[in-house]
DNA sequence: TAGTGGTCTAGACCACAGT
DNA sequence: CTGTGGTCTAGACCACTAA
C-alpha cells in the first residue's frame, strides 16, 4: 500500500481537546472544499487514513461516517470512498400547476423531463380504494374512504420521488381518475372535465430524515434528507378535490414559489 | 444493573442475513414507533442493551447512532439516550409578505412568536457592506459591493433560523437599511419608503444535511436537516432589490404556499 | 488474488450527570 | 460515588470489486 501524497492532509493536534476522529473529518471536508478531492474522487482508504494518522480503523471509519451523514461522501463496499457528487436538480417551477401543462398530451413530469434530455420512467403505481386516515378526513373534508393512487417517479433510472394522490370517492369512483392511466393531462384533466375547475393549489413543505423503507425506495445514499410536500388542490367552489402527498429526495430538487408582495 | 423488563424488546434472529446492529435497531425504532417509548423517553442503557442482546457495546452504539441519524433519538452525556421530542413548529403561511403585515409597527417574526406565545429574540445582528458573490450579482443584476445583514432568530431562547440579507448599495447606503435597527416594518417598509414598491417575492426551497458551522449556530441535534430558502424581492419596475438567504431548522418549520392553477 | 469497506469483539480510559 | 455516554485500541472474519 502506497503511503498518502504528502500535503494531501495535515497532521493532528495531540493537544487540541477536539476529539482525533472529529480532527481527521475536518481535515478531509476542508481537502474538499478546497477542490483537492474532486467530485466523484476517490478518498484514501481506511487503511491508508490509519498508516497516515498514527490511529486505530475504528477511528478513521468514525471521521469517514461523519462526512457520509453529512452528505459530503459515500462508501462503496469493496471500492472506496469516493466525493458524493450532486446529482442533477430537477427545478419545480412555481407555475408548474399552470393550466397552459395540463393542456398538453403528457403528464409534466414527462415532458420536463425530455424537455432536459433525461429519460422519465413512472412504476409502483398502484390504484386502489383506501379508509381515509384523520388527517386525510381534516384535508378532504371527512370522506370515509378515499381513492388513493400511489406511484414513483424515476430520472434516467434514479428514483427521485413518490407520490399518493387521495380522492374523494363521490368525485373520482367509475371515472378515468380510478383507471392506472387516467389519459392525457393526468388526474388534474380528468377533474376539470368532471366539473371541477381547478382554482389553486397549497402545499405544505417539510424536511426530514428518511425512514429506512424510504431509504429503500428512493434508494438514498446516507446523508440525504428527504422533502415532504403535501398538496391540496381546490376547485372553484373552494372544495379539496385531491390531496397529494409527495416525498422527494431532497438532492434532486429545488422548490420555486411565487409570492405576492400585496 | 437491573434487566431490561421482558418483552419491551425482542430478541436476534441469528439466521437473518441483516446485520446485528441494524437488528437491534429496527427493535428500538419499532418499540418507538409502538409507543412503547414515549416521546422525551430514556431509551434503555448502553449496559443494559449489551446485556439483553449479548452484544458487544460497540454493535449496540453502532445502533444507537443509527436512530440518532435518523432523528428519532438523542444522546445526552451522562445522561442516556432519549426518545427526541418534535419540537413545535414555525408555520410560515403563504401571504407572510402581504402588505398588511408591513404596516404594523413590529416585525413579523416577532408578531407570529407572540401570537404562538413564544418568546422571540434576534441577535448576530450584523450589518456591513460586502463584496458581491457572483451569484449574488447574478440575482441582484450585478452589484459589485452590497450591504449584508445578518441575523440570527431564536424562539424562547431556541435558535431556529439565520438570515443574511442582501441589497445593492446604491438602494440601501446612507438610509435607515443601513442601520442596524431599521425600524417598524423592517428593511421592506424602508424600501417602499424609498420608492421601490415591491411587487412579489421568488422564492427558493432546498433541503440539505447542515455544515458543521450550521450545526453550531442553530444548535441543531444529529439527524436535523436544514431548509435553505434564497427570498428574492422584486419591486414593480421588475428589479430585484433585496436577496435574502436563510437557513432554517427543518424539525421546526412547515412553509406554506398558494399555487395558482391558472 | 489483493484491496476495499462491513461487521463484530473485548477490552481500556475519559468526561459528564446526578445522588 | 455510580451510571451514563464519548473516545480509542488491536485485533478478527466477512463480502464485495476489480484486475
Amino acid at each position: 500500500m502506497a503511503a498518502l501524497p504528502p500535503g494531501l492532509l495535515g497532521t493532528l493536534d495531540p493537544t487540541s481537546d477536539r476529539a482525533v476522529f472529529r480532527q481527521i473529518a475536518d481535515q478531509l471536508r476542508e481537502a474538499i472544499a478546497k477542490g483537492r478531492f474532486a467530485e466523484g474522487a476517490k478518498l484514501p482508504s481506511e487503511a491508508e487514513l490509519t498508516d497516515h494518522f498514527g490511529v486505530s480503523r475504528m477511528t478513521v471509519r468514525n471521521a469517514l461516517s461523519i462526512l457520509q451523514s453529512e452528505g459530503l461522501a459515500s462508501a462503496e463496499h469493496g471500492r472506496g470512498v469516493f466525493v458524493r457528487p450532486r446529482p442533477p436538480v430537477r427545478r419545480l417551477a412555481s407555475d408548474r400547476f399552470a393550466q397552459r401543462h395540463r393542456d398538453q398530451g403528457k403528464s409534466g413530469f414527462t415532458v420536463e423531463a425530455e424537455a432536459v434530455g433525461s429519460r422519465p420512467e413512472v412504476d409502483s403505481l398502484v390504484v386502489r380504494e383506501e379508509r381515509s386516515t384523520p388527517e386525510m378526513s381534516a384535508r378532504l373534508g371527512s370522506a370515509r374512504k378515499v381513492l388513493a393512487r400511489r406511484r414513483r417517479y424515476l430520472l434516467d433510472g434514479k428514483p427521485v420521488e413518490t407520490a399518493t394522490s387521495y380522492l374523494p370517492l363521490d368525485i373520482a369512483r367509475g371515472t378515468p381518475i380510478a383507471e392506472p392511466n387516467p389519459g392525457p393531462g393526468g388526474i388534474y384533466a380528468r377533474l376539470e372535465e368532471l366539473g371541477h375547475r381547478l382554482d389553486h393549489f397549497e402545499e405544505e413543505v417539510r424536511a426530514r430524515m428518511p425512514a429506512p423503507d424510504e431509504v429503500k425506495t428512493l434508494r438514498l445514499a446516507p446523508g440525504v434528507p428527504v422533502i415532504h410536500v403535501v398538496r391540496t388542490a381546490f376547485d372553484t367552489d373552494g372544495r379539496a378535490v385531491e390531496v397529494c402527498d409527495t416525498v422527494m429526495a431532497a438532492d434532486a430538487y429545488v422548490l420555486a414559489y411565487r409570492l405576492p408582495a400585496t
